[in-house]
DNA sequence: TAGATTGTTAATCGATTAACAATC
DNA sequence: TAGATTGTTAATCGATTAACAATC
């Protein structure tokens, strides 16, 4: 693999959709492809997705394209799939409790090791087979199991409270999926948030730019 | 307000927030900001911040900055959050239903009129005071209201086929919460989607890069 | 071999940053 | 008035697209 000097974040938020196109090529029996197929069906140009995958390195065949099993497994080995990486949950309100039950941890390459929470009610159980833990807890289990990313579902209140706690206990990175733009409190700790609203008000953005076309015809 | 001739996405996607932290400087009393101050609480430059805006005309005062309340609200209106705005919801399962008690669709300027699920078990209740309603009547109800936007949080094998009964039916915006890519039924629908996956997949190559650095040493 | 398609460099385009006159 | 800060144009930087030799 190439030396990858320094990689934008454009094609680092490519790389998962191109994961999960090449999942659902394969699912679908195609076993290859050419860089001009891929773009068109996802919209991007052939020369893109070349460009793409050449901060890596080649996996492609000149004059043939790419197999699309062994391409998902590169892609899938550069987005650390098969690392092992370790994950917990902090906040087991509607929404927490919700992304244990449904997402799918394992095909992304996470162990959904626990869950925490200050709910006496929810403390001691489990959800989906997670244990939920005592808030309380959290210092002494991160120091006693590799934890490296923290799901973050607490009210809003305590968001930059929990946050600190986690970088100080040593959680690599935190899933932020509180409607709070966390201030990173280490350098080391990548923060990576799922904004709700930021995605809805863009979306309510583009519809209210066709209303503004239609009130002028 | 200037004629916005072309924004591009990149300035679309930070309007979101921008509003969150004015209104976030709005709540701890903050009058008056000027873009150097923004900007660094943003990490933004001021040299964006003021291009930024400048797509939509200035709202500051030279040698004051901005008034924190007035660029909220301009922002707000550019955002459309005063238009009235309305939504539904498609699929009751764990997510859908967390969303539709824990989000705050009204500050976001989105009226939640109704749910939909094929469940008999839920066709007929309320989650939060919204009415569930069978999917059968879904076109009938969007015939009879306005439906600016589909909230969509069905099983990914029937998220292609609903996607194409919303554009038929006539909503403007579909709010994408499965693991799928829509294909744009129709040019005019608006596909918006939220992949947890691809999130965690980004963090998970940004973790997994330390890592290998780290090897290094 | 001929055709197709990649890997890779060069050209273009667009977004960010810098600069500074205007003005509060 | 002097100082601060915007609005706005120009310069720079980075990302996308084009081109084409290499090669399967």
């Amino acid at each position: 693999m190439k030396r990858n000097t320094k990689v934008s974040t454009a094609v680092i938020r490519r790389l998962p959709r191109y994961y999960r196109h090449l999942s659902e090529l394969q699912e679908s029996g195609v076993v290859r492809i050419s860089s001009g197929a891929l773009g068109k069906s996802m919209g991007l140009t052939a020369s893109q997705i070349r460009q793409d995958l050449f901060c890596f390195g080649g996996f492609g065949q000149q004059g043939y394209g790419y197999k699309v099993d062994l391409l998902k497994e590169e892609i899938g080995e550069i987005l650390g799939i098969s690392r092992g990486h370790t994950l917990i949950v902090l906040g087991t309100g509607n929404l927490g409790r919700a992304i244990i039950q449904n997402f799918r941890f394992s095909a992304n390459g996470f162990d959904l090791l626990a869950a925490f929470d200050i709910d006496p009610r929810v403390v001691g159980t489990r959800i989906a087979g997670v244990p939920v833990r005592h808030t309380d807890e959290l210092e002494a289990f991160i120091a006693g199991n590799r934890v490296d990313v923290a799901l973050l579902t607490v009210p809003i209140a305590a968001a930059q409270r929990m946050g600190d706690r986690l970088a100080a206990a040593g959680v690599r990175g935190i899933w932020n999926f509180t409607n709070y733009e966390l201030a990173c409190a280490r350098q080391d700790v990548i923060v990576e948030s799922v904004h709700f609203s930021d995605s809805l008000l863009a979306l309510s953005y583009m519809i209210s730019q066709q209303e503004g076309v239609e009130e002028e015809l």
